[in-house]
Parts: structure tokens; sequence; C-alpha cells
DNA sequence: GTGAAAGCGCTAACAC
DNA sequence: GTGTTAGCGCTTTCAC
């Protein structure tokens, strides 16, 4: 592949007025301008990121490691990215952590092999190892400064990472105090792994509602899923051979939610007259089953938008302190807990 | 950032043992060895890969351009090159072109510039581009030699990519036979661009089929949307205004079905009893409405495990000659066209 | 406005 | 097994 100096010597400049044309750094006299781009294109030049990031220690490119990229809900903050970032020069790099603490290090690792010039991070890493991984993150960076480093959907430790954070105790407790509030006394509760950050949160807030409405917390009603639609399928299944009596099921999001609806379903329980059944992410999917499922919004398009300005400016000012902001949710009533609810499809994004 | 050669000094060894211990290329004595990576770890060092890259012309990386990212279909792709690479060394690079070509041309520009060792592509060229495209996207490789690009879906020109493709005539062909021997005579046609090179093959299945079985090729049974969900829904409404009668909705793809579906429950038109349904991909959502629609299933999931097998030969082989593989299709008969077919959700990979 | 040249951090050829 | 060193393709001073 045609080097710069190959185009500088066709072009009959040095290699420096190349360069200089090129990123725009000088400038370079119209009629050589005009040369340049002519040689470029008929040789095809394309300039070499890595010998251009050996210089100048910057590659625009940003590492983006979620747990599930294959996920609907990735699907949101991915268009969030790519409408923030499309004016500017910067890429992403994607990986799937798959909820794998180790793939996620190893992603961290291979991002700053990269030297991409900042991490958006949804963790996987257990409540116990926050502080400690949020000091390793940020290590590296340019100057030795901190690493820029942002958090999707929760805190990791203030000191060191900034974050765009959900109230995701808050999300749970509201789902909750719904459901009570509906008259259900029994609801099962489909979990995330509990040791996680968001399992622990979202589980905290299911247990303060019911602290406050005086019903005991009972642990054969808290089911330990993974998210998956197969774990939320498995956790009312188990519940009947349990021989479990529930009136509601609130699941930890939608995917799980849809498959505790097939359970549901071939149990011939009705829904909402027999259980009610709620889910949280307002992923599509959850509008085209029947009933539709009511849920929280979660804004992760904003997520995606607002995470990447955060980034960049975090790139760019490299003495900034470590931020932390609030992302607010919305519940959506719908069928699974209220016959009356029309139906809806939201087509426009899909 | 560490330094290959900070390390070395910290452990009193020189940057090429460092060098030859990290890349495995020789062997360090053990003791070396042990001592190398405890300074590693001390000082997180990470190797620079644009470094490398510029020395060993390798990054292991590769870029992969396809029209939506988002899609439910290329989560099934993203799956199965996460499982082709999971043993090796290389990491992807995701761009989505949105059915924008220049976006394409942007991507596979930037791929270019960051010296990925291979291009996987869903192109959307205009057909009549085609051959000129597939020239350029081969050209740059290393040593004068083509550049390794693999396409996916379909062939481009088979002197210059390889490809991985599906036979899209046949597999609209085929459904519209089905139809055809169901007996459905006025048969409304969602399709893709026409000008793309899945809206043409596909069209022309319909068509040959419809040919076959002596039916004239109405123009205004044609609607041309765009693969998403909101086009289906469209056409659908378009052809109640218009006042056209049919008697059966094929559609290009399961999102412009499920539309479509959408459509004919608010018209209160029953499927398939009044109106039958078809879509093709066969991806998740297609299973969760109601009725289920029939569809053919597209192993994305092998497009995208083979798709990198092939792709990495390609690059560790710079000489062979392009090749062309056929992927299999499958037809899935459903209740939207087929009463009597169960339900079937498969939460298996979800 | 333009050019010459140092050097970014690594690999690989070569010497020992 | 280990060390020395040239050089990958660019950016960026510094002269002119």
């Amino acid at each position: 592949m045609a080097r710069m100096i190959d185009v500088a010597r066709k072009a009959g400049v040095s290699i420096a007025t190349v360069s200089n044309y090129l990123t725009g750094k000088k400038h370079v006299g119209l009629e050589k301008q005009r040369l340049i781009q002519k040689v470029i294109e008929e040789c095809g030049y394309e300039v070499n990121i890595a010998a251009r990031c050996l210089k100048s220690n910057r590659t625009y490119n940003i590492g983006v490691a979620i747990p599930e990229i294959s996920s609907v809900y990735f699907t949101q903050i991915f268009n969030g990215l790519r409408d923030a970032a499309d004016d500017t020069d910067y890429t992403f790099s994607f990986v799937s952590t798959n909820f794998d603490f180790a793939k996620e290090k190893q992603a961290i690792s291979q991002f700053k092999r990269s030297r991409v010039d900042g991490i958006l991070l949804n963790s996987c890493c257990e409540m116990k190892n926050k502080r400690e991984w949020a000091k390793k993150l940020v290590s590296g960076g340019n100057g030795g400064k901190s690493f820029p480093v942002l958090s999707l959907e929760y805190n990791m430790d203030s000191n060191y990472v900034s974050a765009l954070y959900l109230d995701n105790v808050s999300i749970s407790r509201e789902i909750a105090e719904y459901l009570l509030e509906k008259g259900c006394k029994d609801i099962l509760y489909i979990s995330a792994k509990q040791s996680t950050i968001v399992g622990h949160e979202r589980l905290k807030g299911y247990k303060e509602a019911l602290a406050a409405a005086h019903i005991p917390i009972r642990k054969e009603y808290i089911f330990e899923g993974n998210l998956s639609s197969f774990s939320g399928y498995k956790a009312v299944c188990d519940a009947f051979e349990r021989g479990i009596i529930f009136d509601a099921v609130m699941a930890v999001n939608d995917q799980s939610a849809i498959g505790a609806l097939k359970a549901l379903h071939e149990k011939k329980i009705k829904v909402p007259d027999e259980v009610m059944l709620t889910g949280c992410d307002n992923i599509f999917p959850g509008t085209l089953v029947s009933p539709q499922i009511t849920t929280v919004n979660i804004p992760a398009y904003t997520l995606g938008l607002e995470g990447f300005k955060l980034l960049q400016q975090m790139i760019e000012e490299p003495d900034m302190k470590p931020v932390q902001k609030k992302i607010v949710h919305s519940f959506i009533e719908r069928q699974s807990t209220n016959k009356n609810c029309e139906s809806e499809w939201n087509l426009a994004r899909w």
C-alpha cells in the first residue's frame, strides 16, 4: 500500500507538506493541495493510523465493552453512540463480555494495547471488587493522568471512574410498589446474579418495597437467573415444581419477563387476571408478545448519546475530575398488569 | 504508559528478550520469563499494537461492515464470528453502514487506514456498480497482493472478491411457489430497494414463480420498502388506500412482515384465513407475534462462523484465488400461512 | 509556505 | 539464549 512518501514524491513535494495537507494543521498552497489530492486518489493512498498513533498518541478510536452486544438493549446504546459521533472523526471498537468478568478484563487490556482514546464500559464485575477494579481501569493514561473511562448504567467508584448511572434501586422499588398497590401479595422475583452490581441494586429495590409494606421477604420467592429469556422461563417452571403460590412475576428485565410469559402460557395461567407480570428496560419485543409487558423505560439511546459526549470531553480535558450523572427512567404500564391498556407497537426505530 | 524498554530495564534484560517472551517467537529462559512477567504486571504494561503493526504489518483485527449492526439478524452473525474467533488472537471492528453506500465506502477506507488484516462485508452497493466496487475493495493488499475481503450474503464479482452467498433468487421463488400452491392468486410483494443486490435478487425469485404459474406480474402488487418494519406497515396501508385486493403478503424479510402484520391487525384482517403472510430470515421476533410468521431460515450464525474461518485462511494464504461458497437455507412453515402449526418459541439463544 | 530530519515503540535480522 | 540495532510510516520541531 502506498506510503506518504510515495505520494510526496509523485506530487513533487515534501512528505511534511503531504502530512500538513492531510491533518490540516498547517496551511498548504492551493495548487499543491489539488495536486496532492489527485495523487492520493490515483494511488488509493490511505494514511497509516498505526504510524500516526505512534507519533501523536491519538487513535480517535473508542473502546466499548458491554455484556451483550447482541441484546436489543445494546442496539439503542449503539444508535445513540453513532448519532453522537456522526460529525466527529471517532470510531468505535465493540466487545461483548458476555457477563464474564475475565472477558471484560481481557477486553479492557485489549483496548489499552490498541491505544483507544477512551473506554465506555458496562461492567459485570462483582460488587465486592468494584473499587479495586475502578482503580485499575483508569491506570495508564497519557502523561501519567488517569485513563478516560466512563461507566454506563451504574456508579463504580466516584473517586476514579465517571459514570452515567441509573437509579436501579428506585426503578425496582417503584415496580414492586406498583404491583403491591395493584393488590399483589406474593410476588415472584426473577433476579440477575446477585453478586453483580445490577443484580444487587435491583433486588434491593424489591426488598425495600416489600419491607415498607410490611410484607416478609421470602427466599423461595427470589429466583436467581442470568437475564436471559430462558432463565425467566425456568424461574416460573421451577416455582410451579416447588409448589409456590404467586400472584405476580416481577422480572429484572424484559427478556426474562418474555421467558416467564412463555411458561405462564404453557401452564394456562391468565395474564394479568391470575398473575401479573412486569419486566424492565422497555425493549421492543416486550410489545410483540401478548399481553404486552409492563416495564420501565431505560433511555438507552440517551445513555449512548450522552455517554459519547461526556467521554469525548474527558478525552479532550485530561485534567477533568470524575463526574457522575444520573439518567432518568419512566414507568410504562401495559397489558400484562392492566387489561384496559391499548395495544401499542412502536415500529419507528426498527 | 510503560514501554517495552522500561520493562526490559526493570527486569535487567534486553528489549529483544521481552519482545521474544511476549510474541513467543523465540524461547526465553524460565527465570527471565518469570521475572519479565512480574515486572509487566507491576507496571501494568500493555504492548503497543500500533508500534507492533508498524513493524509487522499485522493487527489481528478484522473489519466488519454490515448495513445494520443493530438488527436481530446481525446478532446471529456476531455470535458466529465470536465463537469462531474465540481461540484466536483476532479482534473485530464493527461498522454499521445503514444501507448507505457512501458510509460503506467510508467504512472500508477507515478499515484500510487502520490496517485491519481483512474485511467482512455485506455490501449495500447498487447492482450496476458491483464489479467496479469489487475491484476497488481488494486493492492495496500487502506486497501488492489482493486485500482479503469476503462478501457475506451475495456474490459481488467472482474474479475479485470471495463470497459466502445465499441463493436469494431460489429463496424467494420457493416462498412464492409455496403461496401459489396454497391457492393464493394475488400476492402483495414487499420488496427491498430494487437497485440493491438483495432487492433485485429476491424480487427476481418472486417474478419467476409467478411467471412459471402463468400469473401476470402486476406492478401495483410490488411495493418498494427499505427492509424496516415500518415500511412493511406502510406497504399494507398503502395497498388498502389504493384499493388493491390481495390474498397474501410476501415480505422480503421478517421485519417488514411484522410491520405488515400490524397493519393487517388494524384492518381486522384475519391471518392466515383471509390473508396469508410470509417473511424471510427467521429472526426471533417473528415467533413472538401472533400468528407466528412463516419464513425461510438464513443460517446467519453459520455465515459468521464460516465467514471468519474463510477470511482467516485468506489472510494467512495471500495467494489464494477468490472462492465462492453457497450457504443453504431452509423453509419454515408457521401459523401465518397454516393455522395448524403449533406455537414454538425458541428461547435458547436469547 | 515548504523541507530536512529526529524519533514515537516495537520486531526481526544478525552477532555473539 | 540473549543483546544490538535498523527501520516500519508517520508527525513535528526547526530551519529556511
